[in-house]
DNA sequence: TATTGTTATACTCTATAACTATA
DNA sequence: TATAGTTATAGAGTATAACAATA
């Protein structure tokens, strides 16, 4: 007769899962609150650095997958900061189901004024772990994201 | 006069912020994959997990902390499990002003069953870098987060 | 006074499914 | 047929603020 034994929860990819999930949501806390007062969570300002980023403007798929989403819940985030006056979703000229997103000049400034008033923050992060780990950090995450992703979706 | 320069968002914090994010969200996608039929979110079994992983009750303040979450945000969460009878939440035999939340023994049972599910979803994890990679990444995560946590809140 | 948990409320992100229009 | 985006809908997680009871 066997022995009922409590399974434990104790494996390599559970504890990387959880602290994976740890550190975001932590660092995520912060970033969010990093941007409360200016009426713009971190996502959108995700969205937002991901726009700046681009000399040409993104179709509204484009920006989902740059940023991590889906076009559903992409389009919801694009409708707030829309509102907001923060961008427009212009039609695209040679592909009519389309869309391009743009930041606004208001869009612009407020990227550029929340980006500078980051920079503490950012400044903060980067110096949690020294620069070789922080580095070291860096492109384990980037080769665990890329290994983990569907690789059709891989950039 | 000063030539106009659109701000680059190019900053190791912003990066490590970048790729934190990505790997995160790519990961919750997965799980939260893995566990969809179940009616399980991967929080909730995150949550149930730490619940598992104790032999005594816990306060759900306790398990607010062990998983990352704040009591507000722990209730709503907790009401859903609790009316699905994966849990319960008796009186504090000491502290009236308490609750131990405990698994029932329904909830034990399908944490086991998901854990078990889920093992190969684990082993894909641990498995998408190598050995030492996974054990150095798990370490940088690790570290990473401490130095992120508010200091009294770090356990 | 500080802490545990509750109540009430609101909002963002998330996502599925069915749909239209276009490629 | 496949893709871009929309519509409708729903739910989970998040959090703030004010509150009661207890420590």
């Amino acid at each position: 007769m066997r022995k009922m034994v409590r399974i434990r929860t104790k494996s390599t990819g559970h504890e990387l899962a959880l602290s994976l999930r740890n550190a975001y949501l932590t660092m995520h806390r912060q970033t969010d609150a990093c941007f409360a007062e200016a009426g713009v969570t971190a996502d959108q300002f995700v969205l937002l650095c991901a726009l700046a980023d681009e000399k040409e403007a993104l179709t509204q798929q484009e920006l989902a997958d740059r940023i991590t989403s889906d076009r559903n819940t992409l389009r919801a985030m694009l409708l707030l900061l829309e509102e907001k006056k923060l961008l427009r979703r212009d039609p695209h000229p040679t592909d009519k189901r389309a869309r391009l997103v743009r930041l606004t000049p208001d869009g612009e400034q407020v990227q550029q004024v929340l980006w500078t008033q980051s920079e503490t923050f950012r400044k903060h992060l980067a110096s949690l772990l020294s620069p070789e780990d922080t580095e070291d950090l860096l492109a384990l995450l980037r080769r665990f994201a890329w290994a983990l992703m569907p690789q059709e979706d891989a950039p």
